[in-house]
DNA sequence: CTCCTTTACATACATTCAGTATGTATGTTA
DNA sequence: TAACATACATACTGAATGTATGTAAAGGAG
């Protein structure tokens, strides 16, 4: 049973990092201890310590593995649209299915804003989703609105789009929500 | 120096929200002992335990506090409005300047998800600000959105709100976020 | 006024946890 | 193969949370 040393570092991250998202899912960040991941993840606090720097760290780890799979899962669905509005509203469905994967809005929105501060979150997760918004509002305005002011709206639909991710894991009718951000974006079209 | 037991309890309950109201803004909710708490506020750590059920509960406390001081400064400036959409905008621009009060967006919108769950954050503030959000949106619309959309919409404009809060906090036009809201609001009027 | 109960603390304690220091076995390289 | 680096495991330290217990003052009841 000779593992390599990377195949070994591979495997402990790994586990460490499962662990963690199930705990950090269930209990949140502040009411899991790191006896309670290592015994999960069947290493030791050595392990632990020896791969991250501190618990905030590898918190750090799995929302970044989050993030990527968020990105990667908005991605694969990326169809060409035959609009900008179509884009939008795929681009919002393809968001809510992969906010839908269990423990993603309580990990990237409830947890992160506290745990890494607002900056470091908009660092790791941000940029990518609302980057692509922004595009896909500046195509819908068609040079209708200035920088600032897209840069605005962009931030401020982004925020709806993550309370309707939060409502909708809540329970709440999806159909409306994406009823009422069609609503929204068609009123920023046609005035 | 005689007080009786009810001037005690008020004070001593005043000086331990005080002093942690200070040192959550300023380190987070985590990052703030019970210790460092009861020396800002000259007691010890008897008082807190005896007044408040555990850290949580006075973190709650002190979010109540905030909670109700927006609420009474977004009422003290409620003026009789010339339209509902005029109405909505005085509204936003009272949120802001509410929410513009130091460590109010810290506590409020960062801390508050993450320590007290969105339940409990849900029973404690977004009742006031969204239910008058969405009254203001009902007049606006003059009946012409369902029961379920009105609630979505009302969700996400409250999201809008808090974001734009987050921005102007971190040091973005404030011209530029209450335009955007404007332009949301105008948008679902007009078509 | 006196006794008794309750309130409002203060102090001491038990448990637990995060992070560190150190020891050891295994893989890797010169 | 000898020297070194990596990947852990174990032991330890300081601190923090919550609790249990002790005490002085307030507040009625008689």
């Amino acid at each position: 049973m000779a593992r390599s040393n990377r195949e070994r570092t591979q495997a402990t991250r790994l586990a460490l990092i499962d662990a963690a998202r199930r705990l950090f899912v269930e209990r949140g960040y502040a009411e899991t201890a790191t006896p309670d991941i290592v015994a999960a993840a069947g290493v030791t606090r050595g392990a632990l310590y020896h791969h991250f720097e501190d618990k905030k760290a590898l918190f750090r780890a799995v929302l970044e593995g989050e993030a990527a799979a968020v990105a990667a899962d908005i991605e694969a669905r990326a169809a060409p649209a035959a609009s900008p509005r179509a884009a939008l509203l795929l681009g919002a469905a393809a968001y809510f299915d992969a906010m839908a994967v269990p423990g993603r809005t309580r990990l990237l929105l409830l947890e992160a804003p506290a745990v890494l501060g607002v900056e470091a979150l908009g660092a790791i997760d941000r940029d990518h989703a609302e980057g692509a918004l922004r595009a896909g509002l500046a195509a819908l305005l068609g040079g209708r609105a200035e920088s600032g002011r897209l840069d605005a709206l962009a931030a401020l639909l982004s925020a709806a789009f993550d309370r309707a991710a939060l409502a909708i894991e809540a329970g709440a009718d999806r159909a409306a929500y994406e009823a009422a951000i069609a609503a929204l974006l068609d009123g920023l079209v046609r005035p």
